[in-house]
DNA sequence: AAAATATGCTTAAACGTTTAAGGATGCAAG
DNA sequence: CTTGCATCCTTAAACGTTTAAGCATATTTT
């Protein structure tokens, strides 16, 4: 059961491929077809059930109808929900999606974006892993299009989507100070990628706009690739010393739960003796005995806006990138308790 | 900066394509290259950077090295994990993964099937929908392989991974038994997907093994697309008649979820009004302030097995089918109580 | 010395499309 | 009755590979 091609639909028509593929692709008016002829082309066509291959008009037309994806890792619900919009939206505009998780690291990632260029993608979504500017830098000299999704390198001038990580930040450290907390503490990547950056300055400029003392921080970091190690410590350190944090301010929900888990393994109670705050939303911070507060960020909209620059940027190469950076909505809950 | 073909570096060499191609796929044996030009077009290309147009090889060898992965929903934990082995372990293969979620949709899936087939790709793997028995039949007429995951249909006889259901069901509803538990309850999807039946015939059957009246059904079911209402109606009935189920067992982590949200808003205790038990992790269940018990399914393996399988089907056409059964565990945390 | 075989390369067709260019026919205008 | 111009269709090349077949030349076998 070999799949039809133009031929054989040429064949039964008695035509040449040309004529099927000017009708097929809605050309006739341009090469001028006759109605007749059109009409039985497209009958046949449907009657042998005929589907394009798209490897053969890849290879001729220079382009894929593919994006290729690269997110850190798609097991993780943020990340699968971009994938699910950017998949849906894609879907929309026919193309499809390849994808590969990062894991966070570089090296993989530059692997992957090779993989997915040889497989020739018209152009990449990346939610860039730290120390892959080369990578980028490459790209943007081979003329490939990508839009960024989540972060971005302030001195690589390309397209990307984000929230807006500070005003996002602030709103939450804010809120705290607004319920009455007084150590607010902080626990973020041990990184240099410049979302979670601009969280931790987001962080430190509501506390000093605030007039709270900057002196000893109460910022901790911990290693993606050691986070339970590292979380403890961090809780360990925040909790343990003699000025006791009062708020935890997670910069994302890997590390919210993981820091939940261990606050439940020590017994503390929210948000009496600790009130917590987080970036992003997920089922776990719904569950919890004390629903968390969370900074949302609109993933549909991130989703949708990288696929649009993309395909623009795919179709009209001359466009110029485009910024765009798009509001958080803190969504309260309990757990930074009422105001005291 | 076009991108480097075998004929930039056949013209580099003052050789001809053949003789590239065959070099750079290591071909050089059997067709019969000399050891020196060998040498210098490997050099060439080295310094070209060439690579490959998977495009124009797939179409002259008719496979695109590429799989296609119908999933619920990528951004369900559990799907995103299964994308997440797969993707690695087509990768190492060789493969990359074109995805698309179907929502439980025969419909959807059918549309994602055919962009798929469309876009070349050598084979599915396919979590299939309620209803898409039609579409595989068609699968099967057209010889195209595919791996059914997650679940399958007894009477399509396809090649499928799936976890001991039955067995893992039974697992949960004795733990219960012996944690003394008498009024259990159970809420699945109202489905006729096999996996779903196997659980509920686990259930059934592990209670009238322990001599449970299977008398006045604690069976409930909620719709995919109605979960909230369906839940919430579900355990109302459960725990509002006069003989009060003293524990649920939740077919999936998504049900689980969904009905946690409810106790929690009635303010049930867990494991202490009642007890809780459900299939699959998720980091919620981690997280609730009581961890729940549940039975594991172990995900890389299923995803490994699924590429292995499809590969083989892929490459020899007439292996004949491959069922492959694996057994669940049961992870005890805390939210069965202890014996009394 | 002729025939057979080995060696190292090229030619050319094929995969299924797209599309510029051209050819054949009919018809109106000169 | 030519010329010009639509109209409708075909030819053929191209995209970047792979690979069977063929063609010299050199080497071995008989």
């Amino acid at each position: 059961m070999k799949k039809v091609s133009l031929k054989d639909i040429a064949t039964a028509a008695g035509v040449s491929t040309a004529l099927v593929s000017y009708v097929l692709t809605n050309k006739e008016k341009e090469a001028r077809v006759g109605e007749e002829i059109a009409k039985k082309i497209r009958e046949i066509a449907r009657k042998l059930n005929y589907q394009p291959n798209y490897i053969a008009r890849s290879l001729k037309s220079g382009r894929s109808f593919t994006i290729g994806l690269i997110v850190a890792d798609i097991s993780n619900p943020f990340f699968g929900n971009i994938a699910r919009t950017i998949e849906d939206e894609a879907k929309r505009n026919n193309y499809t999606v390849i994808f590969g998780s990062s894991d966070e690291n570089a090296a993989k990632s530059g692997d992957l974006v090779n993989v997915l260029l040889n497989r020739q993608v018209d152009g990449l979504i990346i939610t860039p892993a730290e120390g892959s500017e080369q990578q980028l830098r490459q790209l943007q000299a081979q003329n490939i299009p990508f839009v960024l999704i989540d972060r971005f390198f302030p001195d690589i001038t390309a397209s990307h989507i984000t929230v807006d990580n500070y005003q996002g930040a602030k709103k939450a450290v804010e809120h705290l100070i607004r319920k009455g907390r007084q150590r607010i503490g902080m626990i973020a990547y041990k990184t240099t990628l410049h979302h979670i950056s601009e969280r931790k300055r987001g962080y430190q400029e509501a506390l000093q706009t605030h007039g709270y003392s900057a002196g000893r921080s109460l910022l901790k970091t911990a290693r993606y690739s050691h986070l339970k190690e590292d979380m403890q410590l961090a809780i360990d350190q925040l909790l343990n010393s003699r000025h006791r944090a009062d708020a935890i301010f997670f910069a994302t929900n890997s590390l919210a739960i993981e820091g939940l888990k261990y606050i439940n393994e020590r017994g503390i109670r929210i948000p009496d003796e600790l009130a917590i705050i987080t970036f992003d939303e997920t089922d776990a911070l719904d569950l919890f005995y004390c629903p968390v507060t969370f900074v949302r960020q609109p993933i549909p909209e991130m989703g949708k806006a990288a696929v649009r620059v993309l395909l623009e940027q795919i179709n009209q190469p001359h466009k110029g990138i485009e910024h765009i950076c798009i509001d958080t909505t803190l969504v309260v809950r309990k757990s930074c308790g009422k105001r005291r």
